[in-house]
DNA sequence: CATAATTATTAGATTAGTCTAAATTTTTAT
DNA sequence: ATAAAAATTTAGACTAATCTAATAATTATG
């Protein structure tokens, strides 16, 4: 007897989600109409729904944070989220860019049983082909320790687990240059004027701008 | 650049499909109204509608009929339902009485891409796990020859191909008596008063009622 | 701290899909 | 051929999600 929400109330739940991880603050009306690509009052709206639903905490121009309830949800629909992505990207040859679009669709499939036995079909994979975590059945997920590849030392060595940004654009850059999880850089000089950076990976050396190093999550060696 | 339904419209175009294969005549607004769960006034919003995207020919009191379009419409739905059954039963390991939910909801999801990278990955099934036919990539389907086991004569032999009912208490029973898709049955005699008749199925006799024969579709050997 | 700028909420419409109840058309049966 | 029954459509209302424009609260700044 799963609590039936519709489509929009989920992606409200799971961009609620997403925002307080990245800020610790409560959710700002303008903030999660933007996310959510509309409008402030409609926003408005749909908070006080969830509010009398009790999956938000709702104080009038204080913005929203997210309940116990609030957020199982929200966790449930990002697992779902990323284990789709695994599908289509190892079972369907799909490329990590182009399978983001069709997961915002998958997450919403309801079925007591389908995400789990997706799981087991998948062979329990631990993140999703962006290097984003997946949630398990209880909805125990293992966040990021957040380091960025802009704030590796020069002479340190680390490897590629992540990307911030998941934009099919950046992610055909990297797929230009060669660079994909589990690639092995080693940073060998920093610009102090723009924060490029020059690394060394697959043996060549390569300059990159801030705007890249800072997107992408590294484990230091 | 597809055309973009809403999923309801999508339901009705399908429903509007396999009302049409079982009757050749218009499908009345009652009946439209039965097979969707809602009201003959809804249903007749709903025509106006599709009427005016042209996916359908109505005239006011006449019924409904699809148009070319309304029907290559109709016949993704479809290969997407099947296309999905099949990935549910044959990698999920579902059993073929609980995955039509599912389906109902995966046929929806949109994408240029999905479905076709879906059939080459289950490797080009001609038929869903209930013995439907698949639709191709250009919307071409062979339709079953509609022989019911209920019609076989008494000591010929058959192959059991398909089940015209496909409920959850149907495949459930049959799965109890161990009758699957490629099961060999043949007809021993028949009861002239109720229908029923005896077969020889797994080297056993089996006594089935008019009800169950005339729900299964059989190839003649 | 007063006022301006920003942010958030409310008021009132709109669209999709649905419903009930009333009116109309078609079909069936005398 | 007409009246009764059944099927269908129309009218008007409701919910979910959205929008624009107007109002109100918060915050930033001189
Ligand atoms: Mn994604
Ligand atoms: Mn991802
Ligand atoms: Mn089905
Ligand atoms: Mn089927």
């Amino acid at each position: 007897m799963e609590i039936q929400l519709t489509q929009t109330e989920e992606n409200y739940l799971k961009s609620i989600y997403s925002l307080e991880l990245s800020s610790s603050k409560n959710v700002s009306t303008t903030l999660l109409a933007k996310k959510m690509k509309t409008k402030a009052s409609s926003v408005t709206d749909m908070i006080k729904k969830l509010a009398d639903k009790d999956f938000v905490d709702y104080k009038k121009y204080r913005g929203v944070s997210l309940t116990k309830g609030g957020n199982t949800i929200a966790v449930k629909i990002v697992r779902k989220h990323r284990l789709w992505e695994v599908f289509l990207v190892n079972k369907l040859e799909y490329s990590w860019d182009e399978v983001h679009e069709i997961a915002e669709q998958l997450e919403h499939i309801k079925s007591d049983t389908l995400i789990d036995k997706l799981e087991e079909f998948l062979e329990f994979p631990t993140h999703d082909p962006h290097g984003d975590p997946i949630p398990d059945k209880e909805g125990n997920i293992e966040h990021h320790k957040n380091i960025m590849l802009s704030s590796v030392k020069v002479e340190n060595s680390c490897k590629i687990i992540g990307v911030k940004d998941s934009s099919s654009e950046f992610l055909k850059y990297l797929d230009s240059k060669n660079i994909h999880l589990g690639s092995i850089v080693k940073v060998i000089s920093k610009e102090v004027f723009d924060n490029s950076i020059t690394i060394e990976i697959n043996k060549q050396l390569l300059s990159i701008s801030h705007q890249i190093s800072k997107n992408l999550f590294v484990k230091i060696l």
